[in-house]
DNA sequence: TCAGAAACGATCAAATTCTATCATTCACCC
DNA sequence: GGGTGAATGATAGAATTTGATCGTTTCTGA
């Protein structure tokens, strides 16, 4: 027998195929077939399923893992919304900061760009548990208090009871609110509960709660629940949300700004 | 020899890009041309989506990173200074630690040397006010509490009275502290009275206060005291400290360890 | 302010890769 | 022994990526 050993079961393979992503991180298609000894349609075969499962991303030429450095570590929805949509709601939430007023900014790509333009506005406090915002307005603009709190490494903000000590002390005008899903029924969600923790006292102290959030988030649902919907004063998404949900939106006491 | 040499894939290329970018702060599109090995035009199209994604900004000539760490402008200086002796006292100070510890760390170079070392170490708890130490250790390593507070710049510190809040919530077995100035008179002092109040609640309670100073600290004076000298248990300080003064704080219940 | 140089965006062609489709193989069952 | 169906391999047309070119814009120094 010339071919001594028979070809590998599918599942074998493609747990092979898991297994040379995750070391490399990445793959050409090439690389893959030579090794596995069968043709590309059968690895893109295999590609197609185990970017089904979510274990790697397909991209043009090869594949990257989604088990290892070079992908980011938030990808909650991979359809993330390009920067322009959010630096648009962003400058759009930045119109409504009036002189001189105390704004909070939670942790969320959305409220980052917000922070970044707020580097020239020495008249504002913000207050923020977002390190990466703290990092952003460190060296010039608004007077910045962190919370405090347990750092939560993935999204880089300060979560937990703890947060409350200083929340407690401090009042806002404008809460600028980022969410992973918001929703009629089920209101204010994301994903961690020590997340939703700081976020819920923040919603209920502060002056006028301003949701930033593009339309991938609506109706969506996560784990833990920070807030009811009626608590937002202010929604700015993209032009996706429809005309109807927006009404009913409406209905609760919730504006809509579309940008 | 044949050499078929595959292109590296899109994304392994970005994220180069990217890391380069980060490194350097900035770069031009020839450099990251001649470095990627590809055309310039490739590199402009990353660049745009780099851009999109929100990682860099584009500017005539090349690009700057969104996501470089916090420069540290006059501080920097600082640290180079005598920067072999505080990497010893660090290291001397990363010792005293025990597996499974809550450990305070001010702000201060000295300091952050201790935080760099602390990396690998899981197994403990963090508590700081510095943000340049919880950025050390933001995607890795031990548990990191930050204490809140109103951000001073100038030390990238969170200082002032809402500092009270969370401290009074924790307890750490040793505090690690950096200082601008000790004294036998007139204790332990640094120029802003903020941090200054940070720094005496956290003395206060701490089990073990550890002071992290070179010898040019010594008797010397700043604006606003935070503690007596006899809070301090431990001194780790440089050979330059004379015999004498050792004996002296000896004497006040203060042990030193000379790096 | 102006002119030259460098950098940029738009566009096109070549090369590579992808998708969709069909033929072949091989195990399995009746 | 032939039918069945899943898995695999092959192929052609579509799509994507890349590098080159050219006119336009931006920067720089006089």
């Amino acid at each position: 027998m010339i071919q001594d050993n028979s070809p590998a079961l599918a599942p074998q393979r493609r747990e092979r195929l898991r297994q040379m992503l995750r070391e490399g991180g990445v793959a050409r298609v090439e690389e893959l077939r030579k090794s596995l000894e069968v043709s590309v349609a059968t690895i893109r075969r295999d590609l197609e399923i185990l970017e089904e499962e979510g274990k790697i991303r397909r991209v043009h030429g090869g594949a990257v893992s989604m088990e290892s450095r070079l992908e980011e570590p938030v990808f909650e929805n991979k359809t993330n919304l390009s920067a322009k949509d959010k630096q648009a709601i962003a400058e759009e939430a930045y119109s409504l900061i009036e002189p001189e007023e105390a704004i909070y900014l939670n942790g969320g790509s959305t409220t980052l760009f917000l922070a970044r333009l707020l580097r020239e506005r020495a008249d504002l406090t913000v207050v923020t548990n977002s390190l990466q915002a703290a990092i952003e307005l460190a060296d010039c603009g608004p007077r910045v208090i962190l919370i405090g709190g347990e750092l939560r490494r993935i999204s880089q903000t300060m979560v937990g009871p703890l947060t409350s000590a200083v929340l407690a002390q401090v009042h806002v005008d404008k809460a600028f609110m980022g969410t992973m899903g918001f929703c009629l029924k089920n209101g204010l969600t994301t994903t961690d509960p020590n997340e939703a923790y700081s976020n819920e006292i923040v919603t209920e102290q502060a002056g006028q709660v301003i949701l930033l959030a593009d339309s991938s988030k609506a109706e969506k649902v996560c784990f833990a629940r920070f807030s009811e919907i009626d608590k937002v004063d202010l929604l700015i998404t993209d032009q996706n949300l429809s005309p109807e949900y927006k009404k009913n939106l409406q209905k609760r006491g919730i504006k809509t700004i579309t940008v």
